[in-house]
DNA sequence: CTATATTTTGAGCGGATGTTCAAAATCAAG
DNA sequence: CTTGATTTTGAACATCCGCTCAAAATATAG
């Protein structure tokens, strides 16, 4: 051993998850990235290979805090479904001007990326179906406590609760009305504890 | 009056159009459109002033080809909420294999805009409002049929098919499920037609 | 301190990008 | 056919891109 790197790997990975989620893969440049991390070129493919390898591990980033947040807030909740509910509103409403876009990074990825770049497109699939299944696990645990009707479909509707999640942050963005979503969103969990 | 002008502009802005929709805005390169549209760099910047400028054209293409598939749809249905069931259906999934990308040439298009080109912003945030207007509009047509109960806010439904529609080709994209997909739009309506 | 292994630096490469513009081609009018 | 306005052409420009690599800096071991 004889030289020990500088630089805090997740503290650079994170702010590189941060600029590329507000701006995107294509319109980022490596020149903005080296700004943001305050690292030279040599030492960014040193440790991450390539633009699109820092990428990929941006996207491990984004997703695992927004995992912590859905735990910490179902944890933190009533009830599971309760949990859910400020998880989404936590997300879409409250954090909108701490955060640099109202929409989910994976669904930006999946916007622009495309063939060329095949690991990228299944990484994000992959983690996007992991949401799925993160939100059916607290549907079911929902349904144990008797919060849903034992004949509910967790499955389908941890899907139609992320197509809505995904919908209403686009929305956001379009309409940059707030209280429109919110209303949304209580419309969508009043329906969810109705049946 | 010398010479006249030997392409056709709708036939162009159509090519443009749909590569656009399949590439993005980033990704596609002036290169690739003087392919697609058979034009040399200086005959597509007289006649659109720059890539921005047809990529504003595509964008009004595009809706225009939305707007007359919905309006088509809800004509030959038996009532309005089977037309925009069956428009949304087919968007979607029919037509999943005639078109260049299962996304939403709007969303993408707020996907990877940003503040530097604020009109084609503005632009893209305008169309997306003229489709809740749109699907707002068809909804009452819905009530007063007595499809929708009189007292249903139709303007809140109408965002949320939008919200939901957005979703849902998202959704697809991902899940490249278009199964799951179906039972989603039919558990949607539904819901819908049981309030 | 010296020797050695590792990291950091930044000038610069090859190529792609959006755009321009002078020259050539085209076609209606006279 | 000639004239002249208009369109078409494509080479070329300035800039930016992702990325490389030899040289300099750094820190540990002996």
């Amino acid at each position: 051993m004889a030289n020990v790197a500088k630089y805090d790997r997740d503290s650079v990975v994170r702010k590189a998850m941060l600029l590329f989620w507000e701006k995107g893969f294509n319109a980022t440049s490596t020149r903005d990235l080296q700004q943001a991390v305050d690292m030279r070129p040599g030492s960014i493919y040193a440790a991450f290979g390539s633009k699109e390898g820092l990428y990929s591990e941006a996207l491990k980033c984004y997703s695992q805090e927004m995992g912590e947040i859905l735990q910490q807030r179902v944890s933190e909740a009533d009830s599971p479904l309760t949990g859910l509910e400020n998880f989404i509103r936590n997300v879409i409403i409250e954090r909108r001007n701490v955060v640099p876009s109202e929409l989910c990074m994976l669904v930006r990825t999946l916007s622009e990326i495309d063939d060329t770049q095949p690991e990228l497109m299944s990484q994000t699939k992959t983690l996007l179906r992991k949401v799925e299944d993160n939100f059916t696990r607290i549907l079911d645990q929902a349904q144990e406590q008797g919060e849903l009707a034992p004949g509910a479909n967790t499955r389908m509707l941890g899907r139609h609760l992320q197509v809505q999640m995904i919908g209403m942050r686009t929305y956001l963005k379009a309409s940059q009305n707030p209280q429109a979503v919110e209303e949304l969103l209580q419309s969508i969990f009043a329906g969810i504890r109705a049946r």
